[in-house]
RNA sequence: GCGAAGUUGGUGAAGUGGUUAACACGCCGGAUUGUGGCUCCGGUAUGCGUGGGUUCGAUUCCCACACUUCGCCCCA
């Protein structure tokens, strides 16, 4: 039997109608920010990867999907959303004409080879947005704001922002230089992942789950203390919007993200005070990085599968239809022209209409029409027919009455 | 890449080194039924993840691998 890969998934029946209720809301509410759709291909030049993502991450490093081509190209399939968003971006020239930020949404499956675990897969979906072209904290606040929105429509009422900023390059550079410092003669008391880190990406230090109590990382130097006073003046103007919009935020210190890209604002969604669902921040060279212009940027992206899980672990209800509006039953053979006939009328008229297709008995045929759930049922017999009459049952009250075959797209719009 | 547990039918599962692998649900057929939903009767596994080994004989013991689930790294 060949079966689906590690790691990759089947979506179906209550799954796919969860998703669709999930698209739905974050559709709708893209849209009031004004926020376009944008597809981009899932594998591209493994280049834009490691220049976008950063050549010393992990994520780089040993978790793509790299393969070659007939045509040995050496392409990858995206383990993320931003890069390829910029790549269009750049590609489209879409810089030419920055009256106005652009601002673009996908929903879209990522790929990376990990060990699966719970909400984590090798093919996975993130929905995400980007917004290029504006360097002013309104665009930070609004890129929050509508992460936020997104996750409280879903209705994950107990989510927090967890927001920090790493400052301008300057900052960033005195930071990470005085954190270097820092650590050096401590290090070998932080575990041994942290020793590793200290070379690879020093800053992911700050969030390690085994040292996370030891006095070295509380009494480190916080990023916040190396902004220099534009890069200060920002995260508290930040602050005061997000106050003004009633966003629930707290400054992390030690928020950090593992992509390269970031500077200035960063930011997590995070559930219950620990389990993130997503995350952001603002990537003010990475435009210049890929080979465009140097445009701001800010996006986010949503682990999506993770979300849905805890949606379910949240006991949020999803509204998910799972009843039809009307079954055809016939008596034999003979009604089941007008089966077919009438299926197809009730169905154009808007009706979720199901016949049988399996030859079964009348009996087997009235299983399907509680296996459907359905809420009317006619069965078609050749004595009301002769007449041209039906008789629809409601499959709850069990009420019956006989229609004419003519009137009765008008008898269920008004019954239901 | 590292670690832990698991892998029996459409589903939930019980079970044993040796003739026909419990039980339940589901499904199919039949009886009864005014056109069903209750009840009753009958049927329903390419044989126990894959490949090796031990054995007279393995689904049951051993090894390897795969897959699933959970955790670490990493990410979100």
């Amino acid at each position: 039997m060949i079966t689906k890969q590690k790691g990759t998934y089947d979506i179906y029946g209550e799954e796919a109608k969860k998703r669709a209720y999930v698209d739905e809301i974050l559709d709708s509410l893209c849209e009031k920010y004004n926020y376009g759709y944008i597809e981009t291909p899932v594998f591209e030049a493994s280049e834009l990867f490691h220049r976008g993502v950063g050549e010393a991450t992990d994520m780089v490093q040993k978790e793509t999907y790299d393969f070659k081509d007939r045509g040995d190209r050496m392409l990858t399939l995206r383990p993320e959303g931003t890069a390829g968003v910029v790549r269009w971006f750049i590609e489209n020239k879409l810089y030419g004409n920055m009256s106005e930020p652009v601002k673009v949404y996908y929903n879209a499956k990522m790929y990376r080879y990990e060990r699966p675990q719970s909400g984590r897969n090798r093919e996975f979906t993130q929905w995400g947005f980007e917004c290029f072209g504006s360097d002013d904290v309104m665009s930070d606040a609004e890129v929050i704001s509508l992460a936020y929105n997104a996750y409280r429509l879903l209705g994950l009422d107990n989510i927090v922002v967890r927001i920090n900023s790493l400052g301008d390059d300057e900052s960033r550079n005195r930071y990470r230089d005085a954190l270097l410092d820092y650590l050096k003669p401590r290090i070998n008391d932080l575990c041994e992942d942290c020793q590793k880190r200290l070379e690879k990406n020093p800053l992911r230090i700050l969030d390690c789950k085994v040292d996370a109590d030891s006095d070295i990382i509380k009494n480190a130097p916080k990023t916040i203390d190396y902004l220099n006073d534009t890069s200060k003046e920002r995260f508290d103007k930040l602050k005061d919007l997000l106050d003004l919009m009633d966003i629930n935020y707290e400054v992390d210190v030690n928020l950090v993200r593992g992509l390269d890209y970031y500077n200035h604002i960063v930011f997590e969604i995070v559930l219950n005070d620990s389990y993130a669902l997503g995350g952001g921040g603002r990537y003010n060279g990475l435009v210049e990085t890929l080979g465009g212009p140097n445009i701001p940027g800010v996006g986010f992206a949503m682990g999506y599968d993770r979300t849905l899980l805890a949606m379910e672990e949240e006991g949020v209800h999803i509204p998910i239809n799972d009843s039809i509006d009307i079954y055809l039953l016939y008596v034999s053979s003979s009604e089941k022209d007008t089966a077919a006939y009438l299926a197809q009328d009730l169905r154009l008229n808007g009706f979720v209409c199901e016949t049988d297709m399996m030859s079964k008995s009348l009996k087997a045929q009235f299983k399907s029409v509680d296996r459907y759930n359905a809420k009317y049922f006619i069965v078609l017999n050749d004595e009301d027919l002769k007449d041209n009459m039906v008789t629809i049952k409601d499959n709850k009250t069990k009420e019956e009455e006989k229609v004419n075959i003519n009137d009765l797209v008008d008898y269920l719009d008004m019954h239901m």
